[in-house]
RNA sequence: GCCCUCGUAGCUCAGGGGAUAGAGCGCCGGCCUCCGGAGCCGGAUGCGCAGGUUCGAAUCCUGCCGAGGGCGCCA
């Protein structure tokens, strides 16, 4: 189900013809092509096909099982083989220690020349390291969709976190990454809305920082008003019809909205403007002629009065076919025929060849279904292939959907104000000399940051419990945890008094084993980013960036930077501290996190 | 009833078919005149249950149990 075209399984089969070679990579990445060849030679098996499966491992710098399973597939013991494979010397060059150990394992050790070399060329690439994607595919991310006239709300954040980091990631690596907020901004409570605001006046307009009792208060009279009952359905009539003057109100309504939207986005620091906005309405003239094309291809049947399409493998709660209903019995059309009229506006518009839907779990059989009837209309064709990156709830601490102590919604701008100010006070605390302005730009920092990070270190795809006190501490698996690290190596350039980049063509010496650790996981950067743009799943590059900044700690202990005695070392270790500061910041940059210099 | 997702340490979570399942928080016991403790070292407790595939399963398959979600005219 993974988009698995954007690129080969990182670090461990490399499918060479996918990736650009101009930049140094993931040393397990490098090695892996090297042994495919020796396995093939091994083996007498063809080179394409074969997994040497390189892996991170606790009893070496790197371990290869391939020589198992291929010694099976050959009839061979798996010693023999992998013993075979050390013989060809093809890792002689780059490795200090080459052991085979267990039924068949190959235990790797760099030599110390060849990690310094890959930090090297790490530490003078702009990229760090990190290879563009060969295959550049043209992506449309759709993600956040909230209403106009209603308030953004808990229920929004994630698809806007999450679909955020993934245009970022997506285009770090060279893709093409059209964004699309598809709003709602069409339909019957338009009616309502309408007059609602011609009620209120000419100069009347939704409150910004709280669009809610506009909604609510239109909604309370079309419940209790029969005359406006009425008003509001002629309204609506109006509007589909395109009459101008309905047309100018609800473009009011609408801007007032984009305006409103922005204003969050901006709170939230995502790179959504009011230019990314595509609405439903924007279809809205597409939509007959969806339903007259899937008449066309002979895939449209009636069923109940309804225009449907059935969809084989998707089955009712009676066990019958389940239908995608693309018009409704009275002639209405709904939101499976936009989502239609969607794919084909964004592979034939705007030539997307991969298509990212970043929204609730619970639309799964929905997408599916729109999916499947998309292929089966040749509306989605390879290489166009789409992708739903779902994801779970966000809950409280009864694990019961995240909600106010009265039951509602809680409003996205107030849930990141509270975030900034406790994140201020945190700040605040910590570094009581910083100016006031300072700490109220680091607090933005910390406490959106807090935020995201919260939503994004956990496999999507589970519902996570909203916890303040976890997301906001210093310790563990937080963004201010990672935040802090990186101002306290920007610390010590600071204190040194040394530019950071005159110390990027600096000699590297891995001289004790935490200068180890952190080379290696400093050069796991590139295949992290990859596997993480593969899978849609953001919290592995959380889990790297704490390991990560882990391994810097261990290093920072035990390996004196700046302290006397140390002067040989100092160069060596600032651009460690150097790279491991880019590699912080250029992670959580993926993420939509900033990471600010002193906290 | 059918379908989907999830079930890993006391808690919150990682875990790309490979060796002894990891981290953080919390707990217990030590250590450091520490470049801004993001401290350091040691310890205890776990893959929901039962089968199967495999040389090898937390990971893949089947069944069961438990939690959440979805299942024709809301979006």
């Amino acid at each position: 189900m993974c988009c698995s075209r954007l690129a080969p399984k990182t670090g461990s089969s490399p499918t060479s013809d996918r990736y650009h070679r101009d930049t140094m990579a993931d040393p397990l990445f490098t090695i892996s092509a090297t042994l495919r060849d020796a396995f093939a030679s091994v083996t007498g098996l063809p080179a394409v096909g074969i997994d040497p499966v390189v892996r991170p491992s606790d009893r070496a710098d790197a371990q290869v099982n391939g020589a198992l399973a291929l010694a099976k597939q050959v009839g061979r013991n798996p010693r023999e083989v992998a013993d075979a494979v050390v013989a060809t010397g093809a890792l002689a060059a780059i490795c200090s220690a080459v052991e085979v150990a267990g039924p068949g394992f190959i235990n790797l050790t760099f030599t110390e020349a060849f990690l310094a070399e890959q930090l090297a060329a790490s530490a003078e690439d702009a990229r760090l390291g990190v290879r563009m994607a060969a295959v550049t595919e043209r992506a449309v991310v759709d993600y956040s969709a909230p209403n106009v006239a209603k308030e953004m709300h808990v229920g929004h954040l994630r698809s806007t976190v999450i679909g955020d980091s993934i245009v970022r990631l997506l285009q770090f690596v060279g893709h093409e990454v059209v964004r699309e907020n598809h709003i709602g901004d069409w339909g019957t409570p338009f009616g309502m809305l309408i007059e609602h605001l011609l009620d209120l006046g000419d100069s009347a307009a939704i409150d910004m920082s709280d669009p809610n009792p506009f909604y609510q208060a239109a909604r309370a009279k079309f419940d209790a008003d029969d005359d406006f009952k009425a008003r509001a359905r002629d309204r609506v009539v109006a509007l589909q019809s395109g009459d101008p003057s309905t047309l100018a109100i609800w473009q009011r309504l609408v801007d007032n909205s984009a305006e409103y939207f922005d204003i969050v986005y901006r709170q939230l620091g995502v790179l959504l403007t009011h230019d990314d906005l595509m609405g439903e309405s924007a279809y809205h003239d597409k939509l007959a002629g969806v339903v007259e094309q899937l008449a066309v291809k002979g895939l449209l049947e009636q069923s109940d009065g309804a225009d449907v399409v059935f969809v084989p493998g998707f089955t009712n709660r009676e066990g019958d076919p389940l239908p995608l209903i693309v018009q409704k019995g009275h002639g209405g059309f709904n939101y499976a025929t936009s989502d239609l009229a969607c794919v084909i506006d964004r592979v034939d518009r705007l030539g997307a060849t991969l298509l990212v839907y970043v929204v609730g779990s619970p639309q799964a059989q929905h997408l599916a279904m729109v999916f499947k009837v998309a292929e089966m209309a040749g509306w989605l064709a390879p290489p166009a292939h789409a992708v739903h990156v779902g994801f779970g709830s966000v809950l409280g601490a009864d694990r019961k959907m995240y909600k106010t102590r009265s039951g509602e919604n809680v409003k996205l701008q107030a849930l990141l104000d509270e975030g900034v100010q406790r994140a201020a006070a945190a700040v605040a605390e910590k570094n009581p000399e910083m100016p006031a302005d300072e700490q109220a730009a680091v607090g933005r920092m910390v406490g959106i940051g807090a935020i995201k990070y919260a939503d994004l270190s956990t496999d999507r795809i589970k519902d996570y419990v909203f916890d303040w006190d976890r997301m906001l501490a210093f310790e563990g698996n937080t963004a201010p945890y990672l935040q802090y690290a990186h101002a306290r190596i920007c610390s010590i350039f600071r204190r040194a008094g040394v530019e950071r980049p005159s110390v990027r063509s600096a000699p590297v010496s891995l001289a004790e084993p935490q200068e180890r650790s952190l080379a290696l996981a400093l050069l796991q950067f590139d295949a992290v980013v990859h596997d993480t743009v593969e899978k849609f799943a953001p919290h592995r590059m959380c889990t790297y960036l704490f390991d990560l900044a882990q391994a810097f700690t261990g290093f920072y202990e035990a390996c004196p930077v700046l302290k006397d005695g140390y002067e040989t070392t100092r160069l060596s270790r600032l651009a460690l501290c150097d790279l491991t500061a880019r590699t912080l910041q250029q992670g959580l940059a993926l993420l939509g996190i900033d990471a600010p210099e002193r906290m």
